[in-house]
DNA sequence: ATCGAGAGTTGACGCTGTCAACATCCTCGG
DNA sequence: CCGAGGATGTTGACAGCGTCAACTCTCGAT
């Protein structure tokens, strides 16, 4: 038995030690191979026995590294949020204007939304509970914090009134998110969908948002 | 065989003319039992056969109402869509001051939100395609009007500027629905949350944001 | 009275997630 | 050097799902 051999995504990547029983990477290639569905067919696509059909793996062999369908989804979801993170800290590293730092991190928000659409949506959604994934909640906490030390540092630079950063984040990230959901979604109008560009509505919508943080009262509570 | 009668669901509501073989009023039962079952036991639970059993009826009777799974939920997905364009239509008939109107027409969408997370989901997810389902499109469309209407309201009593309404009706919508989904997902900060009650931040962020529309510049593309 | 179309049933298919029992491999203590 | 045992993978099963084909029942129009 055992017909699978080097011909499939090349188990044990890098020096091929392990014999055809053991693939040596499976875990890596379940959440690898999940991503991809993910990507190409969706949500519906993504299934446990169809990632261990592309691992070259038989169908039950994935329980040996996740619990149940939803620990893989959680696998995935915790590598979205760290790419996710990476976008925003890459955007930001490209910007030495505090302003701008902070507009360009909502505007990748965006942009990883609509490249990743089936991923966002599973990050966000429901089937995965943050409740039962601690870690997941802990990427979330990771990424409000990178853009409440946007928030601080705009406010160093005076380009943002004072107040509690997460007070301030709250609002961009609300804007950015519904703006990436309704893209996401296709539901933005077309009168203000120029070509398939979505930065510069993103861009606009932070600067009518932090327009208002200034102007704006406090949300005292 | 045909066991059921009127002990289940009571077929054929007021007179029950039809016998037991025929329900008389299927379609609707099956939109009715698919939404309970959306509330009560999420997305997951939201099964063909399960909608069947609850109306009584065999596990493919519901294939003589709706083509395939997809088209229940596009249903269910449209019911909800109603009740949301209602709930926005009342909150706004409860206010005078057009400036209080849209708050409360954006607080309605969040509420509705709050309060039917998984139908939520469903009406601006994925599984239900809006191309294959253009009724849906269409209720979104009108949703979006009542939103464009209060608008102009705001605009002829002069408490917001002039603009596109589109244009201006965009980013409240964005604003709404990036709150929506954020809480339904509870990853609302604890700190802005004060008990439950996500009113007062809507209204807050509602404020924000309409403050940034007066002072902001426009989208010109 | 009959007959045909609409509405519901039965049974099957392949797919899924999950589990139990079994097989194989790798490592480490003796 | 070896052999035991844990880690890893396989096989086969189960129930539930969406869907389809073939059947049956009922009712209203002719």
């Amino acid at each position: 038995m055992a017909m699978r051999g080097a011909t499939r995504s090349s188990p044990a990547r890098g020096r091929p030690r392990r014999g055809a029983y053991h693939h040596g990477r499976l875990r890596e290639a379940l959440i690898a191979g999940a991503i991809d569905l993910l990507s190409t067919r969706g949500t519906q696509g993504l299934t446990l026995r169809e990632a261990a059909r592309k691992a070259g793996v038989s169908h039950s062999a994935p329980y040996r590294h996740f619990a149940n369908k939803e620990s893989l989804l959680a696998a995935v979801s915790e590598d979205g949020f760290r790419r996710l993170i990476d976008a925003g800290i890459t955007a930001a590293a490209g910007e030495r204007d505090p302003a701008r730092k902070l507009r360009v991190v909502g505007i990748s928000y965006v942009r990883f939304a609509a490249e990743n659409p089936a991923l966002f949506r599973l990050m966000f959604g429901a089937e995965v509970s943050g409740e039962r994934h601690p870690s997941l909640r802990e990427q979330a906490r990771r990424g409000f914090s990178l853009l409440g030390s946007a928030v601080a540092e705009a406010q160093a630079a005076g380009v943002l009134r004072a107040g509690s950063p997460v007070e301030l984040a709250m609002p961009i990230w609300v804007l950015a998110h519904g703006l990436a959901m309704l893209t996401i979604d296709r539901q933005v109008p077309a009168e203000l969908r120029e070509q398939v560009a979505i930065e510069p509505l993103a861009d606009w919508l932070m600067s009518v948002l932090l327009a208002g943080l200034d102007a704006g009262g406090r949300f005292t509570h």
